[in-house]
DNA sequence: TTATTTCACTTGCTATTTGCAAGTAATATA
DNA sequence: TATATTACTTGCAAATAGCAAGTGAAATAA
């Protein structure tokens, strides 16, 4: 699993430690945006990620407290991974990243998300938080 | 030279195809908060970077124009880097980096930054984007 | 004027990480 | 009881990162 190597006491750089890698925040978005919570859900983005990849990455988020894997309501057979008060705290980078990527390279935004956005961003980022809050109780 | 594969439209995804490594946004870090501008600089920067890999970033950063790459008005054998208005669109990425490594991590920040964030998030990324553009003059 | 140093890289090699395809084990459904 | 689904693991090839040494142009020192 990939584990924490510290590089430095700087707060960039150790969050880049956690969060730094082409995978890890796009298993966030989904949750935060798509509200993912299985293996299978996070398989079937666009993006394809490799099994292997997403089984670490899973693993480590769950070890840095980012997220918990619980076993399903539904089925014995599967996990539901909910996001704590460290992972719904990403929120706001990932919502960095949507404007930035959106300003300045080509990409497509969920009219939806575009919209509540530009009626203002801290608004959209509470809408956000709360609703992974209510997510992480059921 | 890290070249951009975009691996779908999503605005994360490709904000990630762009900066999502270990050493890109350390690099913008040390021009927006340090304000480092030179290969020797960055060279110096606790994280200890690999020549290559230094070299590789900063050539995929100029070609994205998230900086620009000058002939140092000191001495012909130096060049200067400075960031575009794409790089300075960066600053509150790595902001939200900070506040989220200095809240969920084991870290020290610089207590100048500190203070200027505590005040006020929007001021503190205001002061960086106006201090970024008066360098980027020069 | 020549010698040495500085600066910004490049090169070559090894180690680590990622990507792909196939396999597995525990349920769940037919 | 047989087939399918789910969440992985395993093995190997390809890509990326890390380390140490080397290079060439320009600046400084002798």
């Amino acid at each position: 699993m990939k584990e924490l190597k510290q590089r430095s006491t700087c707060p960039v750089s150790t969050s880049l430690d956690v969060l730094g890698d082409k995978w890890t925040l796009l298993i966030l978005r989904d949750m935060v945006f798509e509200g993912k919570s299985t293996y299978g859900q996070f398989m079937q983005s666009e993006e394809k990620i490799a099994t292997n990849v997403l089984a670490d990455r899973l693993a480590a988020l769950e070890s840095q407290g980012i997220l918990t894997k619980t076993v399903a309501e539904d089925k014995k057979s599967k996990f539901t991974y909910r996001l704590t008060e460290k992972g719904i705290d990403t929120i706001p980078i990932i919502v960095e990243l949507v404007l930035w990527g959106t300003k300045h390279l080509a990409t497509v935004v969920n009219p939806v998300l575009l919209e509540e956005l530009q009626a203002g961003k801290d608004a959209a980022i509470g809408k956000y938080q709360r609703n992974a809050r209510e997510n992480s109780l059921s």
